[in-house]
DNA sequence: ACGCTAACGCACGCCGCTGTCCGCCTCGCT
DNA sequence: AGCGAGGCGGACAGCGGCGTGCGTTAGCGT
């Protein structure tokens, strides 16, 4: 698909376009998804209506900038299922996902919130949150993981870990690091743990969330 | 000191006043801080000037708003102070914080982040982490809170929480809910708790964290 | 009741971001 | 090397938010 679009573009046109996503993800990772295009325009060294014919509109410069995130991403959980310890992969994955947040600022709200529209995103995220439910039943049928965490915590936790800021990058990853580690330490099963307050619906998918335990093992009672 | 203002207010202006305020309190809650000032304006049901002329930066209308905000969250923390089981009384300061901040999205991002101008805030602000401080000191020393958490961390899952967003304010004080449970789980003291990485140094004031572990027994070493 | 003064709101100018048009340039083909 | 099409960038108009000056209104004290 890509030749579809650099067959009829010029050498200029295709350098000055990988400067463009260059640019955009740079500063999308440090300040987010609200800066303006010019901003963009500008560090690629690149004139605002060069920037407009490329990409019509910012959701498609997102788009194609986090294109390699979301191949990481993939990776991930990939990465994830294929660990013969199911809870070693499902701590992998959250440990991974909060840093891959952490580290990219703007990929998080593209992710999470932004842009409904992009359907690419939505099925690259419905695959990686299918693989995560899988690894949950796992886990859980391994006896690690709380049988009471729901795929919807996970997602809880991602978006929460979306709230972290702080001011150096290092700080940041640092941050997300420890905030995953608690997490995991929550998602652990133990035999003295609460019983949780009833799940909050968030974003999953009813494909997965058809049922409502998380990778619950067939269990008859 | 509200003397010091009213007593030349007159009482129109009182009146415009307060509903200034109830319509700040009222957006901020739902849509965050970075509602236009007219917005206020007009769903107070009055011109650009007058708001301007009574809150003449939005930092000010900011701190004047969540001043009941502020009473609320120092009204939790001594709850949480003067409950005898100590760690109860964290948990609770835990789950009512989370929800303060699940219910207005505005005070979240007023506390956290946004005016560190506001000197009323810092004050209280440290008063409220001198609070959790002792309060985990306390709960450590009952042997319910794990010993390697740190008052950052509690800061970190405060922002955390800030993250999670829901479309309906129902959805999102029973995200929050469950969120806090889930960090609650984290910081219970347990046998198997594996250990967390370095702590990320976030705002905990200096005379806070002059001690590193939050709350930490006076031990030789 | 009357007037003084404070408060109100309309309307204005300013600024930054968005998205587009047009003349010049340059790549690439022959 | 020359030509043509595609690309580039400066410039322009529109929009929305911000903060303020000024004429008018209405509270409050006498």
């Amino acid at each position: 698909m890509t030749d579809r679009l650099s067959h009829a573009l010029r050498s200029d046109a295709l350098d000055n376009r990988e400067r463009i996503l260059e640019a955009a993800r740079a500063v999308f990772a440090v300040d987010g998804l609200d800066v303006p295009m010019r901003e963009v325009a500008r560090r690629a060294g690149v004139a605002p209506a060069t920037l407009y014919r490329r990409f019509p509109t910012k959701e498609m410069l997102v788009t194609e900038a986090f294109a390699e995130q979301m191949y990481a991403c993939r990776a991930v959980v990939d990465e994830g299922l294929a660990d013969p310890d199911p809870w070693h992969g499902f701590c992998l994955v959250i440990e991974k996902m909060c840093e891959l947040h952490a580290r990219d600022r703007g990929f998080t709200a593209a992710l999470i919130s932004t842009f409904p529209k992009a359907v690419d995103f939505e099925a690259r995220r419905e695959y990686a949150l299918r693989a995560v439910d899988e690894l949950a039943r796992r886990a859980k049928e391994a006896g690690r993981l709380r049988p009471d965490v729901v795929l919807d915590d996970v997602i809880l936790v991602l978006m929460a870990n979306s709230g972290i800021h702080a001011t150096s990058p290092t700080t940041q990853v640092s941050a997300s690091r420890r905030f995953a580690a608690l997490a995991i330490s929550a998602f652990q099963a133990s035999p003295d743990a609460s019983p949780l307050p009833p799940v909050a619906r968030l974003a999953s998918p009813a494909s997965v969330t058809g049922h409502s335990q998380v990778g619950q093992a067939s269990r008859p009672g």
